[in-house]
Order: C-alpha cells, then structure tokens, then sequence
DNA sequence: CGAAGCCATGGAAACGATTACATGGACGAT
DNA sequence: ATCGTCCATGTAATCGTTTCCATGGCTTCG
C-alpha cells in the first residue's frame, strides 16, 4: 500500500508538504498542490489512519456501549449515534455487552486500548471498576439511556415518569386494579426508576404495589417468561402486566400463550420501548416510546462537546404513551396515530 | 496516559525487555519478568494498540458490513459474527449500509483505512468500484449472506432454494394459486435467487409468476408497503404475498391492514427471515429461517482462515421452512415448534 | 538600500510499540 | 585453557504520519 513518502517521491516534493496539502495547510504553492493531488489520485494514496492516530492522539472515534444488539430499541438508538456522529466527522465502533457486565467491561476495555476520542456508555450494571475508572481517567464520556448515580458525567436520557403516569391513569380508567410489573435489574438506573414511577403513579390512585407484583427481570425475554409465568401462577393474579423493556414484554406474550390466556381480555400487557412491531402483535401492544432519534443525536453533541472541551450538557427528553389494545378497548382519547 | 517507557523505567529495564515479558518472548528471566509484571500493576499500564497496530502492521480487527442494522436479522448476524470474533482474539467493527451503496462505500473506506484485518460484506448492490478494489486490493474478505458474482471471494451463506420449494408446496396445498412475491433489489443476490427460487417453484405445480405478481423492492419496510399496495390494487389480486425479507413483510402486513383485509382468510402472507416477532405478530407469520449463529460463526472462520494464510472455504448452510398461521390453517404436518 | 517579515519548502524529531542486531556472561565440550 | 553456544538484555531502527524548526527567496516598508 502507498505511503506518505511514495506520494512525495512521485510529486517530486517532501512528506512535510505532502502532508500539508493533505490537511489544508495554507502554506502550500498551487503548483505543489496540484502536483500532490495528482500524484495522490495515481498511486490511489489513501493516508493510514492509524499512524495519524499516533501521532495525533485522536482516533476520530467514538465509541458506544450499548446492552443489547438484539433490542430494537438500542439498535435504533446506535443508528441515531452512527449518523448523528458520521455528520460530524466521527466513526463508531459498536460494543454489545449482552446485558453482562464482564462483557460490558471487555468492551470498554478494548475500546480504551484502541484509543478512542470518547465513550458513549448505557451501563450494563451499578458501576463496575473498570468504568468508574474510565470516567474519572479523563476519557471523555457521556451515559445514554441508563446512567450511574454520583459519577460525574453528562446523562442523555428519556424522562419516563409523565409517560407512566399516563399510562397507570389509563389503566385506571380502564378498570384495571392490580398492576404487577416487571423490572430490570435494580443495579441499573432504568431497572429500579421505572419500578418507583409505576408505585408513585399507583399511590396517586390509592393503590399498592405489592412485593409479589415485582417481578425481576433482565431486561431479556426469557426473564418476562419467568417472571410472567409466576404472577399467573399466583392465587390471586395482576390485571395488567407492565414490562420494563420490550423485549420482556416479548417474553411476557409468550408466557400467557403458553397459559392459554387472551390479552387483553384475560390479563393486559403494557411495555416501555416503543418498537414498530408492537402494531403488529396480536394485539398491538400499548408501549411508552422514547425519541431514540433525538436522543442518539443529543448524545453525540454532548460527548463531542466534552472531547473538544466545550462545557457538555445533560439532557432529559420526554417519553409519551402510545396506547394500544393490549390494555383493552383502544383509548380512543389517545390513540396511537400509526 | 503510561506508556512502555515508563514501565521500563519503574522496572529498572529496558524497553525491549518489557515488550518481550508482554508478548511472552521466551528469553526473560524470572527476575526480570516479575519487576516488569509489577511496574505494569503498579502503572495500570495498559499497552496502546495504535502504535502496537502501526508496528506490527495487524489490528485484530474485522469489519462487518451490514445491509441494515434495524433488521433483526443482520443484528441475529452482527451478533454472532462479533461472539465468534471475540473467541479468536479479535474484535469487529460493524458499519450499517442501510441499503445504500454510497453508505457502504463510505464504510469499506474508513474501515480499510483504519487497516482492518479483515472484511466481512453483506453487499448492497452489485459491486460498487470500491468494493471490487477491496477484494482485488488483497484485503482479505469474506462475503456473507449476499455476494457479488464473478468475484473470487469466499461466500458464507443459506440456500434457500428448498425451503422456498417447501413453502410453495405448502401453499399449494393450502389451495393458493396465485402467488405474488416482493423482491429485494436485483442488484444483491439474495434479491434476484428468491425470486428464481419461486418462480422455479411454481413451475413445478404448472404455476407462473406474471410481472405483475413481482413487486420490486428494497429490503425495507416501506417498500413493502409500496409493493403490496399495488398488488392489491390489481383487478385480480393474489392469494398471496411472499415477502423476500422481513421488514418488507412488516410493511405489506401494515398494507394489508390499512385496506382492511385480514390474514389470511383475504390473503396469505410469507417472508423470508424468521424473527422472534413473527410468533407474536396478528397472525404468527410462516417464514423461511435461517441458521444465523452458524453463518456467523463459519464467517468469522473463514476469514480468518484468509488472513491468516489458510485456504478458505465457501459455506451453504440449510434454511428451513416454519409454517405458521399466515398462510392459511396450521399446517400440522410441518408446525413450528415454537 | 537594508532590515524585517512572510511564504513555501525541506529536514528531522516525535508518537509508542516491536524486533533485528549487538553484547557480554555463563557454561559445556574439546 | 579455548572456543563456541546460548541466554538475557540493551541499543537503535522502524512503522506512517504530523509538526517544529531552519532556510532561502521575495516583498514591503522605512
């Protein structure tokens, strides 16, 4: 592969000016310039990254974390990141962690190896060493979706609470009474968060949120099996399911299938996450959607913002409910416009 | 940010003895080794793959370039793909096309020069100047799934020539005569064999495919929409619609539904790519799956069997028919077992 | 007209690793 | 005792860039 120094040979210059004309350095004669270009354009000259990285120490490289490739919501939320940082000049590179944190910690392990300019991280767990390292290391990063209580860095997030609240008013209306909800892992902030917003909204209607309407999750859909299959199983069970993510709700349709049950005449379903499928199940499924475009681009501007050292800002922007008739009659007060 | 230099010093060594302890050279004493093993502790020393990559001239990186990544069936890919990576040692970049040759393009150019090891391509199209330069260029490189002919690259794909002849047998006996299908572009493989596949399949019951019946789309969901608008429009509408992917399936069903017709007492319909969704949607949706984790898997093998001097092989693996409730009555004989 | 400044250019140092080669000591064989 | 091996180690070149500094020519201004 050409180098540098084939181009300069070939232009009849030095690498120094090879360089600048391919930097836009001002200093450069039209004629060299031109002279550069072409030689360039013959040997199909293309500059190697990875020594300009050394010698630079930018990677033009962000790097996201995310919990689970196979969760619509966060794929849509990387293709947000990938053209939000594609528009600014920046590379991804994709670390899945499966929702495991010894992976998760691979991932920023190997990214920090390779030097990446900064890291958009949607942790996997409470705070592993590895990532409170890299955060206070001075790597620049910005949490996205889930974040870490009491660690300095920017967070970039859906504010679920209006939406759930909505939705419990719903279903309320709806004459539904016990709600049970599955949760995510209490280790992170959008397993044990959307938990207190579903009690708050309860208790603004003068209801309870008993233990046994807790079911714990993963955010995966065999943990919405699991813990769906013991609410049926309990002597009393919950008029509506509510799974904190929706590929728990997956799980959770495929655990009342498997009870014989219709939804939502037997028991309701709600999920957080709005993904396009959930118009096609049957029945199309009531879910609080998050503005995964929006907040793929609010996250990119805010890590770009601390790597060039511009004071970064947290945001929050709101989720809404999306009703559907997995609740029962379609609220026709708030029907989904899809 | 430590560097070996630094350790060599906290060690009381040189440089070189530090790379050797490292990279396990076996000409270290003890001694030595553990004086450099406790100054990397002491430093949380971490060595910088950047220069580590300009030196050796190898990443341990591959890239995967992937036609869409909402699709769940290349995220089923990208995600085995990376697991099967990992296992040997490397990692992967993943760059999303979204079934645009420019994106690609795009793609193949930043990974090549960030000298990536190897590339794995899901082509979009059927062979930008860019992508034969690659393969001609001696990267190492692997197509996956879709391929480019005429090119001498190993392919790691499904045949789905069979199921497509199950499903077409399947139909028939369900007493569907007039069979429409939507194609994915005629410039990717995959779009062009499916609709032989089926047309060589209906000619086998003494069926045709008229033009009419051949809807020309892109892999993505909207056209799908498009395409199954137009066939219900015609003054002879099909029994039913075989959709070359799945997103192309999620638009025909929203079609479907916005012309008020039901599935599949009105008409039928089948897809490509089987998805965890297709069990939930209204009805479940027959479909032709694919052995995404072993694709992945003999992906990863075979490139790195090209870049590490090996010769490759190219891998067909089976797909299979799942017959759900889309196409008509359960079809007992051959019920999904899901 | 001479000093000062600017511009285009080249030489060479640096980035952080790996590795070819040199060196010197220990040890075994003769 | 001498020579040759082998081992542990260090020195320095190298990978492909960017960039600091020096240089020499030209312009400009007093």
């Amino acid at each position: 592969m050409a180098s540098i120094k084939d181009v300069a040979a070939e232009a009849g210059v030095s690498v120094a000016t090879v360089s600048r004309v391919l930097n836009s350095h001002p200093s450069v004669s039209p004629d060299a310039r031109a002279r550069v270009l072409a030689a360039v354009d013959a040997l199909g000259y293309r500059p190697n990254a990875v020594a300009r990285s050394l010698r630079t120490d930018q990677t033009r490289t962000l790097g996201l974390i995310i919990s689970d490739v196979l969760n619509p919501y966060f794929t849509a939320l990387a293709r947000s990141v990938e053209e939000a940082a594609r528009a600014l000049g920046y590379s991804v590179i994709i670390g899945n962690a499966d929702e495991r944190p010894e992976l998760q910690d691979h991932h920023i392990r190997t990214l920090l190896d390779r030097r990446i300019d900064g890291l958009l991280v949607s942790p996997t767990d409470g705070g592993s060493p590895q990532i409170l390292d890299a955060a206070r290391g001075g790597t620049p990063m910005v949490f996205v979706d889930r974040w870490i209580p009491g660690v300095d860095v920017p967070v970039v997030r859906a504010d679920g609470c209006p939406a759930v609240r909505d939705l419990v008013a719903h279903l309320y209306r709806l004459g539904h009474r016990r709600l049970a909800i599955i949760a995510g892992p209490a280790a992170t902030t959008t397993g044990s968060e959307r938990v207190e917003a579903f009690r708050d909204a309860l208790g603004e209607h003068g209801l309870t949120l008993p233990d046994a309407y807790i079911g714990q999750g993963d955010f995966q859909a065999d943990s919405g099996r699991r813990a769906t299959e013991r609410f049926l199983a309990l002597p009393e069970r919950p008029d509506v399911v509510f799974a904190a993510d929706n590929l728990m709700a997956l799980g959770a349709l495929d655990a009342i299938r498997a009870r014989g049950l219709r939804v939502p005449q037997d028991i309701a379903l709600a999920a957080f996450d709005d993904i396009p499928w959930f118009v096609h199940t049957d029945p199309p499924i009531t879910a609080i959607a998050q503005p995964t475009g929006d907040l793929g681009r609010a996250a990119v501007r805010a890590l770009v913002d601390v790597i060039e050292g511009r004071p970064p800002q947290s945001v929050t922007l709101p989720a809404r409910l999306v009703a559907r008739r997995s609740c029962g009659e379609p609220a026709s007060y708030q029907r989904s416009n899809l």
